[in-house]
DNA sequence: TCCTATCAGGACCCCAATAGTCCTGTTTGA
DNA sequence: TCAAACAGGACTATTGGGGTCCTGATAGGA
């Protein structure tokens, strides 16, 4: 179903539970558990999730005792199309636009080869022009937050 | 890796394929093992494939002896999201925008709850303006992507 | 009218990628 | 020196997709 991976749900969620905390708390550094607590999910699988940031380089590390994670830089700067290619790697939605020429035995008479990137870049176009902000629901209070009649679009 | 299936690609492939053949031959049946030796994707697959797009309303099927696909309507009316649509469902980047409020089990506390519909309906958008007649690569020749002796095996 | 070849439709199974967990090592502050 | 917290890896279970097979229906021919 273009199905989107859980854990980029989940790295969008803890991203902006993260800025929140820090404004809220003017605390720069949070804890994976405190995060995990935070947001409901489980904490191995935040741990796991903030690996992924940090190597991306979407969150700032901080070894030790008192360590934990703060943000590399706002969450406004931050698109969506950022933490997909975080978690999930390069954006593509076919083996054939990002892989070698090779993987695709069916090439020779594929009548299609080589188009699929307009649609890549199309889609990549749209995920870049939406930054964590966007996804951010303002009016309502971070935990607790009101659900079903919000999911009624489209 | 918001991967597409491959199934889709083979949908448009075959779709592609299809409207060649119906404008080479002008014979508007097709056959699925037939669709299948001409785009090099194997016969059960194209079957499976053509089946979602007969459901889906894209292509007509006639059963029996002499039977086959052929277009409901031409491949420059149907965009790359009808195409996914009929093979991979409803468009929808995560659980929480097709489906049922009970399947989010951290739905109370999810700071993105709501918002993944904005990316979804930017993808969608995107997709929608793309259409199989764009996909297809026009400047290659058609003996090439489809040599002869296939294409009179049909 | 019946038989048979042919093809669509549906059911099924296997494999692979992903989600999630756990363990050990390293680092740093108290 | 101890404890807290991240880093990195391996491991396992499960879901979904890819592919195959079988059954039913239809039309043409005898």
């Amino acid at each position: 179903m273009l199905r989107l991976s859980k854990l980029t749900d989940y790295a969008v969620v803890v991203l902006i539970r993260l800025s929140d905390a820090e404004r809220a708390s003017g605390d720069a550094v949070h804890t994976a558990p405190g995060l995990a607590v935070a947001t409901g999910v489980p904490e191995p699988t935040v741990a796991k999730v903030l690996k992924a940031l940090a190597g991306a380089g979407l969150v700032v590390s901080q070894r030790g005792a008192r360590g934990g994670y703060r943000l590399a830089r706002p969450v406004d700067e931050v698109s969506v199309a950022d933490v997909i290619t975080a978690i999930d790697g390069p954006i593509a939605l076919t083996a054939c636009v990002d892989g070698g020429t090779g993987s695709c035995d069916v090439e020779s008479m594929c009548a299609v080869k080589g188009r699929w990137d307009l649609v890549n870049d199309a889609i990549h176009a749209a995920l870049t022009g939406i930054s964590l902000t966007d996804m951010r629901v303002a009016s309502i209070p971070l935990v607790f937050r009101v659900p079903a009649s919000l999911s009624a679009a489209e």
